[in-house]
DNA sequence: CGTGCTGGGTTGAGATTGTCAACCCAGCGG
DNA sequence: CCGCTGGGTTGACAATCTCAACCCAGCACG
């Protein structure tokens, strides 16, 4: 099996450093329980407190504490709001970093319909609304990869992670 | 702001049950804090324990446990090997499903570098490797969202969560 | 044959984080 | 001025994580 080449050859070259990398800050920011779910509903429309809390059943302080850090973080904004005859609140948006999050939550919901969902299939699909309305296309929605020489489809074993320009080395 | 709108209108519509989603069941397995970090060791050709240990820094005893759910999750397998000249010891490799993370790890690297990395700029890059060594691409690759029509390199707002075969309501 | 080294762990104390339940409090409506 | 509602806070307890120490099988060395 190439299998085993493939990692003796890994074991040999020179490593990147591995706690120098962007996912393990990602992972920092939205790595704990509850953050990507939250961040997920609010994907969905969700904002505020109350929501959050019967949608995801999570304890109210923590949820405080969640949403508190992703607004330090940045994936979140706090806006005032004020339905009429009501005093004011507050309601949690996402901001543009943390709709930057949405392929995230794609690649890990179609990893979790493939291995894990139940008989009737999965629970949620992703699909293709365009903006105008008129023609609607509506179809299924999947995350390919690219590179910059136009290849398109490319299977996950035929990519590479590879120092960038802020790597160290151990 | 049709922000705004968006907001109201997602309220009122008839809710998928967010607790019945591949999302959730995808990060009760690979949700805590280390588990993607060892999963993308092992993409990277991390192999032993001992590897795992001193690359993340992780205590030996989470490793482990940690190890042995991501066995059991079906992740990783546990694989015999002997050196010459030392006794049979175990190794961690990654199955098809471990595999299969990678646009996860892809996604949640690339929203690191965007907005967690350092001013040299992302410390690690996804390059092309194509099969065939001759013409080698070596482009930078990145994860772009594609409809079954056809439409590509959709925006993230031009996609939205739909109920699948599998859905229930609130 | 005893002694130590090395990889791959286990055990246990203490800190951190999460859960659950109770409580708070501002302001509207009655 | 009473209670209800949304959006929290507080505190007791449980589960997890971190750190440090220890273990143990088998090879290598003397």
């Amino acid at each position: 099996m190439a299998d085993q080449a493939d990692l003796t050859e890994a074991r040999e070259q020179r490593r990147i450093d591995p706690s120098n990398c962007s996912m393990a800050r990602a992972l920092s920011v939205v790595g704990e329980r509850w953050s990507l779910l939250i961040v997920r509903e609010a994907v969905d429309g969700v904002s505020r407190f109350g929501d959050f809390r019967a949608r995801l059943g999570i304890a109210s302080n923590l949820l405080s504490t969640r949403l508190d850090g992703l607004v330090a973080a940045g994936v979140l904004r706090r806006v005032p709001y004020q339905e009429p005859g009501d005093r004011q609140r507050f309601e949690y948006r996402l901001t543009e970093k943390g709709r930057d999050l949405r392929p995230t939550l794609m690649a890990l919901l179609a990893w979790g319909d493939k291995y894990l969902a139940d008989e009737q299939g999965p629970p949620v699909v992703v699909r293709h609304r365009v903006a105008d309305q008129a023609h609607g296309c509506d179809e299924p929605v999947s995350l390919v990869l690219e590179c910059a020489a136009g290849h398109t489809h490319l299977p996950t074993d035929e990519v590479y992670r590879a120092p960038g320009p802020g790597a160290r080395f151990l």
